[in-house]
DNA sequence: CGCCAGCTTTCTGTATACATTTCTAAAAAC
DNA sequence: GTTTTTAGAAATGTATACAGAAAGCTGGCG
């Protein structure tokens, strides 16, 4: 009991001067499980072993949970606890069609205002991603290509909007995480740096299609008739009459 | 203690089978408040007040002030509490051009996909809107102005789509309370008849010309210069020195 | 008369206890 | 042997206690 509140006062000291509270970086920490594909879509999450591995009680994993609820990363159902999103094969076409509306509208205003310096930042994101890529850490790969997008996204300086690709880049990785083929991915490495060159030149209207063009390969890419998210279908599976 | 526990499972049952949990009356009882400006921006909202008026304890207080402090209606605080949030003129801007962004944009799939049940409905909440405002409604105005975007957005059956503008369209009467001048409102109910009529004739590039400049004029009618939303400046309201 | 120090009050942040629901699995009935 | 029932275990929903931070207030001082 006493050590416990010992702990929370070490902490509390020791990790909120370093720039992020405590349930920030809880929530950051699910979130790039989740983003990254190491907590598959449909695993269970339990408060109280929640509670157990960050050390903190069920109040601030719930805080969390909740707001990776409104996000639609995690499934919350009553009485039943949380679960990370399986999305349906709609909720990852509309993600994709608001993506496909907003993302290559916004190219004009990020040729326009974007500056040498933000172009190299945004190049150095797609060699990091490239190299995750080829030393195969995946994991790291998703992470930097959602990233690329946010950061472009975030040049035409509306926060309102930069807000919203967020939240749809990370449910992007969690739908490709349950439909994604190997090409998806490889979609997201491959082109990126390709962009940069039309943003260097100038070219909004070339970078808004490339934009459109890239969003649209991915959501060919994904196979959505190969198992449903839900509940197996053992009769299908097993074909059993 | 044991009569509170007693007035816990009665509503309990009296409440949750009535379709909504307590979490989500809560909810949009204060939501409905701060969309109807009953509950002016930056109005505090302490934790123990919202328990007593409600009747639950600040756990579940607590759980929906942070839902609506991520849809920014709301804006907390470390250790200072909660209060209706006060946009500033930028995120007022930010969330117009993310509104003329899309709204405009989706017209085209609403106009293919509208019914003229659908239509009807719209009609109804316009009217019910127009009613509201000749009695001097005003709140009432407000709520229906949002809702026939919403159920207008919600036509093109794209739902992340729908809950972002829902998301928007609180957001912006939220503005509206803080920069609005006595045309903003006047905008919001005086139009929304014209583009059913768009609706109806299938006119797409109309329906979506009219959203555009519908906005534009919402936006346009904004008075940014007046008292800066922060801490009101004693010096120029009182004109001293 | 105004200003500041220190106390008091108020409110938030977190942990924890307890009631309720759901899930599991063993036992009983068919 | 299969199904149903029912007790037990585990997890969630809510209330509450307590610690800590911020705001307000009073008394003393300049």
């Amino acid at each position: 009991m006493s050590n416990r509140s010992n702990t929370q006062h070490m902490l509390s000291r020791a990790e909120v001067p370093r720039g992020l509270s405590r349930d920030e970086q809880i929530y950051r920490d699910i979130l790039e499980a989740v983003v990254e594909h190491r907590l598959a879509p449909g695993a269970r999450l339990p408060e109280d072993s929640l509670s157990d591995v960050f050390g903190v009680s069920r109040t601030v994993i719930r805080k969390v949970l909740q707001r990776l609820a409104l996000e639609k990363l995690v499934l919350i159902r009553p009485n039943r606890g949380a679960q990370v999103a399986q999305p349906s094969a709609k909720e990852a076409q509309d993600v994709f069609a608001a993506r496909i509306l907003i993302e290559p509208a916004m190219m004009a205003d990020v040729c326009r205002r974007v500056t040498d310096t933000q172009l190299d930042q945004l190049q150095q994101v797609v060699d990091e991603e490239r190299l995750a890529q080829q030393t195969g850490r995946q994991s790291d790969a998703i992470s930097l290509s959602a990233r690329f997008h946010v950061q472009l996204l975030a040049i035409a300086g509306n926060e309102v909007i930069t807000e919203q690709v967020a939240q749809l880049t990370t449910r992007s990785s969690l739908i490709i995480a349950v439909y994604g083929s190997r090409n998806s991915v490889g979609y997201e490495c491959g082109g990126h740096g390709e962009l940069i060159g039309l943003l260097r030149l100038g070219d909004d209207k070339g970078a808004s299609a490339w934009m459109h063009r890239h969003l649209s390969q991915i959501l060919e890419s994904l196979e959505f008739d190969l198992g449903a998210p839900g509940t197996p279908d053992f009769h299908t599976i097993f074909q059993r009459k």
